[in-house]
DNA sequence: TTTTGAGTTGTTCGA
DNA sequence: GTCGAACAACTCAAA
């Protein structure tokens, strides 16, 4: 009788059935196929997954589990380390190879590395592949044979590359081996948080592959086509809400890329596609940026470390009705509209002038799409010191962006409640209300609302100046 | 090697 | 109300 050859296909950020490099693989290539997960935070320091990640991945994990099922299948999981549980594994089932599609965040692909050589070492054949990004960000080059820092160029050479491989199918059925290992419930994992804060975080998202796909259909359908000026507005329902999926691979940037026909229309959307892929390239070329700027001369910025106002700023509570709806849609929903993003880390950064570090660790903790890669980039972009970043002079203004952007007020309103009934002209600046005008809107301001943390005209130019200072500083090196 | 043109998302000021 | 320039030079990438 011929010998079953058995693999092992360890998931990661690659939660799904379909498009899946390193599944595909193992089915083609192997009798019986075991899919495992391993938990192994511990390995990931220090940026392992933060809450809403953690709320996020049980129920990603529950879903995948239930569609491995429905093929005759189970997700076998575990606790780390990751290199001996998989060694546990492939003792205890006899099996002859380890597949998985590759992580690119700096830590993790050293680990990889170890796994890799360990692996093959005793004898495994072991084999991964790229389920996550479009390119393999090793290949991309300018003409110098340097990485990319500007992203124009970077979409100019990546627009005018080799289209990215086409989405693999997904299997019809998996061969499950004659012994199955043993497995942990996921619940045993812990990830879902102790208090009740998990509600907002279940009224707002479905974790999983089905609900990714429906989600990208949804908005090819309806949004993609009006998406470059839609997008900006936090009031309406213009963006894809597909990054926290793309970060757990419950879909592929692959299938997002065939799935949007290409034309006038759609070439914004498919932009923000690749600014996740420069994010990552970034990353893999620059591997310190999670914890130090990219441009070296921030290291020398006078940054401010107020834990008082950091506090008010995690809360909602700055009195910058914009910035405060923002905070507040992160804390209840775990994810915040990209434009409020970017006005609310301006704030943090510019206003306060507090470490965007401070920043990036809080929504981190705090995003249901809190991607290392993405993470980075976007606090380096708003705090001036990154790739192609805003310069620092070019600072948002809460209120004229809050007028521009949301321009009735509904945004403010939905998660500001107490400024609910204030009219139009003063919801995003209470303090200008008149007396009669607060007291109409019920408004007690300064009590239910808290009046403004910093003056923004004041803070601005301080930090103007505070920026001054540090070019100074490096002129004189020079 | 040198030159040239360009660079996600802004604000303010003055004409 | 609308428009263009200034902000402040600098770095990047290609020719």
């Amino acid at each position: 009788m011929k010998e079953t050859k058995t693999a092992l296909v360890w998931f990661r950020s690659d939660l799904r059935l379909g498009d899946n490099p390193a599944l595909d693989y193992a089915i083609r290539h192997f009798d019986a196929v075991i899919p495992v997960f391993i938990f192994s935070p511990e390995e990931e320091t220090p940026w392992e997954p933060g809450s809403a990640a953690r709320w996020w991945l049980h129920h990603s994990l529950t879903s995948l589990d239930q569609d491995l099922r429905a093929l005759g299948s189970r997700l076998v999981i575990r606790k780390g380390p990751a290199l001996k549980t998989l060694f546990e594994l492939i003792r205890g089932i006899k099996a002859q190879a380890v597949f998985w599609n590759r992580r690119y965040e700096p830590a993790i692909m050293q680990w990889d590395e170890q796994v890799k050589n360990k692996l093959s070492q005793a004898g495994i054949q072991v084999q991964s592949f790229n389920g996550s990004l479009l390119f393999e960000p090793g290949q991309i080059k300018n003409q110098q044979g340097a990485p990319y820092k500007v992203f124009t160029a970077y979409w100019n050479k990546v627009i005018a590359s080799e289209p990215p491989p086409k989405p693999l199918k997904a299997p019809g059925q998996l061969t499950a081996p004659a012994r199955r290992p043993q497995f942990l419930e996921i619940k045993a994992l812990c990830l879902e948080p102790k208090v009740k804060w998990a509600a907002g975080l279940r009224k707002s998202w479905v974790p999983g592959e089905k609900a990714a796909q429906k989600n990208l259909r949804k908005f090819i359908a309806s949004c993609i086509t009006a998406y470059s000026i839609e997008r900006d507005r936090p009031d309406h329902e213009g963006t894809s809400r597909l990054s926290p999926y793309l970060h757990f691979g419950e879909i592929s940037p692959r299938r997002v890329w065939y799935s949007v026909r290409k034309n006038r229309n759609t070439i914004p959307y498919l932009r923000q596609i690749v600014w996740r892929e420069f994010a990552h390239y970034l990353l893999y070329h620059f591997p310190h940026t999670p914890e130090r700027p990219l441009r070296k001369e921030f290291e020398k910025f006078s940054w401010k470390t107020d834990k008082t106002l950091l506090k008010k700023w995690q809360k909602g509570r700055t009195g910058y009705p914009v910035v405060d709806a923002g905070m507040r849609e992160l804390w209840v929903t775990g994810w915040m509209h990209n434009r409020v993003r970017m006005i609310a880390a301006s704030f943090l950064v510019k206003d306060l002038m507090i470490p965007w570090q401070e920043g990036a660790k809080w929504f981190w903790d705090t995003l249901v799409d809190s991607d290392l890669a993405n993470n980075t980039l976007g606090w380096q972009w708003v705090a001036g010191c990154g790739a192609d970043a805003a310069p620092f002079f070019r600072i948002f203004n809460p209120v004229i962006q809050g007028e521009k952007f949301d321009p009735g007020g509904n945004y403010v309103r939905k998660w500001v409640p107490e400024l609910s009934r204030l009219p139009d002209k003063f919801i995003h600046r209470p303090w200008d209300a008149p007396k009669p005008v607060l007291a109409s809107a019920g408004l007690a301001y300064g009590k239910d609302y808290p009046a403004r943390i910093v003056d923004h005209n004041a803070s601005r130019r301080k930090a103007l100046l505070a920026y001054e200072k540090m070019r100074r500083a490096l002129l004189r090196h020079v």
